[in-house]
DNA sequence: CATGAATGAGACTTCATTCAT
DNA sequence: AATGAATGAAGTCTCATTCAT
C-alpha cells in the first residue's frame, strides 16, 4: 500500500514481472508477488482472478502497448515496415528487463493454451503478415508468411536472451546485429520467391 | 535377483519426455511419468536422483547424440559447416516430437542454472563458434560469434516451434525455409565484416 | 484480518505432546497433531518450522518454566537446594502426563544433537552443578559433579517412568521414595569426599 | 557374506546395533543394516521378521546373557546381591558401546509395548525383586520393590549415558561412583523400612 | 539360501486461494 | 477495499517389504 489505491494493480503487475523473472512463473509464490508489490496476499485477488491471470495481464499489456507503437509506423515500404516491426518488438522488451525475462521464458504459456489469444497479439501478427505479404509479390501462402515471421521473431528473442545473459555487448550493437541478420533473411526470401 | 535393466531407465526417460511435453516440467508429476513409463513411482528414484535429474539426463542424452553427429561433419568449408550444424540441430529435434517440445519450452532451465553445464553442450557450442570464426576472416570477437550463433539457433528453434504448432507445412519445407533464412543471415555478416 | 492467535500455537503444542506421547516422535504424523489440535495441517507450519521444531519448542517451554521455578528456590543450604531441584524437576513433569511421556522417551533427541542446546536447559544445569559444588567442600571436579547430577536425574526419570507405567502407587509416594533414595546418594558422596 | 552362513544372523545383529546406535531405530534403514552387515537387503528377512524383530532379538540376546551372568552370583547376602546385579547390568552394557547406545535410547520400545515381554528380562527382574525383598525385612509390597529397583536401574542407565557422552572420566570411576550412590540409596530404604 | 531391483503406501511440506475481521 | 491467517489438496520423495532370478 505504498501509493493511492488506483495503481495498486500496476504495482502488483510490476512486482509480478520481477518475481516471475527471478523465480519463473511456477516457482513464484503469489505471496512473494504481493510482498514485492507492497500489498497483502489477499489483495492480489481483488485485482486478478488468480496467479495465471496476472501473467495474462502482463502479456496483454505488453502486446497492447506494442500494437499501439506498431500502428504508428508510417513507412509504406514493406521491407522497411518489417524492419521497424522487428525493431519495435526488440525495443519494447529491452526496455524492461524483468518483462523481457518473463516473456522469453514463459511466452509459450499463453501461446500454447490460447490459440485465440490476446486481441492485441493477433493484431500485431496481422500487421506482420500484411507487411510480409507485400514484401513478396507472390501468390500468398499464409503459412509461409507465418513461418518466416516466426523465424524472424525467434531471432529477435534469441538476441534478447543474449542481452539478458551477457554483459559484454552494448544493447545497440546487439540490436543492429540482429536486424542485419534478420533483414538478410527477409531479402533472401523475397528474392527466392521471385 | 532382478537386474537393473537399462531398458527401464530408457522407458522412464521417454515417458518423461512425453509427460513433460504435455504438462510442462513443473506441471508434470513424477507419478505420471512413472505410470506412463509402466513403472512404480518409487522405481523412478532407482534410476534418477529426482525429477530434475530426469530432465538433465534428457538434455544430456540429446546433446551427447548431437555432438556425435556434429563430429561426423566432414566439410571443411566453414559456411557449409554452419549450415550442417544448424540442419543437424533441427533434425535431431524434429525426430522426436516430445523431446522437441520439452527442449523448446524448458531448455532455459539448464542454460540458466548451469553456465558450465553439460559437457556435450559445451562441445557443440565450441564447434559452432569455431566454424563461425573461420567463416569470417576478421579479428575474432567471441561475443559477436556467440551472439550470431544464438540468433541463428533462435531461428531454428522458432522453426521447430512452428512445426509443433502447425500441421500445414511439411517438415522438409520448414527446414529448407529456415536454412535459407539462416544462411542469408550468415552471409550478410560475413560480407559486412569485411 | 484474522489475528495469529497465540492460543492456536498453544493448542498445537499441547496436541503434539499428546500425539508424541502416544505414537512417539517418529511415529507421529504432523497431520495427526493438526487434527488433535483442531487445526488444518498447513496451519502447523504457520507456527512452527516443521515437525522437529514443535518438539524443540515443547522442550524449550518446559525448561523455561522449570528454570523460573528453580530460580525461586530460597534455601541457601546446598543439600536442601539439591533436594528442591530434584523435586521441582519431578513435579514439573508429573504435572503433565503427556509431556512427561515425551520427555522420558525423546529427551535424548535434543540432548544428543545440541550440546549447546536450549538456554534455559543450560541454566538449570548450572544451577544444579553450583548447588552440588557447594554441597561438597572438596576441590571441584566438574566432571564428577555432572556425573552425580546425571545419576540423580536418571533416578528421577526412572521414578517418573514408573509412575507412567504403574497405577498402584500414588504419585506422592513415588516422589518421596525417589527423594529419599536420591538424598541418600548425595549424602554418601558428600561424606566420601571428606 | 563375509563369513560362513552360520553367523550371518550374528553379523546382522551386530550391524544393526551399530546402525541403530548411530541413526536411531526409526532413522535406520534396513538396507543400511544389511550393507553394514555385508549382506543383501533381502537376506535380512531370512533371519528376521522385519526391522522390529531385529531390535527385539538384540534385546532378547542382551537379557539372556545378563540372566546367565546373574544366575552365577553366589553371595547370599541380599545387599551384596543387589550390588552385584547393578554392577553386572552396568558391565554388560559398557562392554558394547553400540548396544548400550541402542538400549539407552530405545529400551522403552520393548518395555512399552510388551508388558509381558522377554522371558529373560522377566527373570532378571524377579531376581532383582527377590534380592530386594530379602534386603528389607518388612512385609512385602511388590510395587515398592519395583519402584526402588526402577530408580536404581535408572541411575545405572544415567551413568552409562554419561559414559557415552563424555570422555573425561574413566569407565571404572563412573562405575564406582554409580555403585556408591546406588548402594547408599538402598541402605537408606533398608533402614527407613525398619 | 541369497540377492537387490521393484514396489507403492504414506509422510512431510508447500502454496494458491479463501474468508473472517 | 484491504488484510493476512487459515485452509487442505496435492506433489515429491523415502523406505520397509516382497519376489523374480
Amino acid at each position: 500500500m505504498r501509493t493511492k489505491s488506483g495503481d495498486k494493480r500496476q504495482c502488483i503487475l510490476e512486482a509480478a514481472a520481477r518475481i516471475f523473472a527471478r523465480e519463473g512463473f511456477d516457482g513464484a509464490k503469489v505471496s512473494s508477488v504481493a510482498t514485492e508489490g507492497g500489498v497483502a496476499t489477499g489483495s492480489v485477488y481483488l485485482y486478478f482472478q488468480g496467479k495465471e491471470d496476472i501473467l495474462d495481464n502482463l502479456f496483454r499489456d505488453f502486446w497492447s502497448t506494442l500494437q499501439k507503437s506498431m500502428e504508428g509506423i508510417v513507412t509504406t515500404e514493406p521491407i522497411e515496415r518489417i524492419r521497424s516491426q522487428l525493431a519495435m518488438f526488440f525495443d519494447s522488451l529491452s526496455q524492461d528487463r524483468a518483462l523481457a525475462c518473463v516473456y522469453l521464458r514463459d511466452h509459450h504459456r499463453f501461446t500454447d493454451r490460447k490459440p485465440l489469444g490476446i486481441e492485441a497479439y493477433e493484431h500485431c501478427l496481422e500487421m506482420g503478415v500484411e507487411a510480409y505479404r507485400r514484401a513478396t509479390s507472390n501468390p500468398p501462402d499464409p503459412s509461409h508468411f507465418a513461418l518466416s515471421l516466426g523465424i524472424l521473431f525467434g531471432g529477435v528473442r534469441a538476441a534478447l536472451e543474449f542481452w539478458l545473459n551477457h554483459d559484454d555487448l552494448p544493447l545497440e550493437t546487439i540490436r543492429e546485429h540482429m536486424l542485419t541478420m534478420a533483414m538478410a533473411g527477409v531479402s533472401a526470401l523475397a528474392k527466392e520467391k521471385k
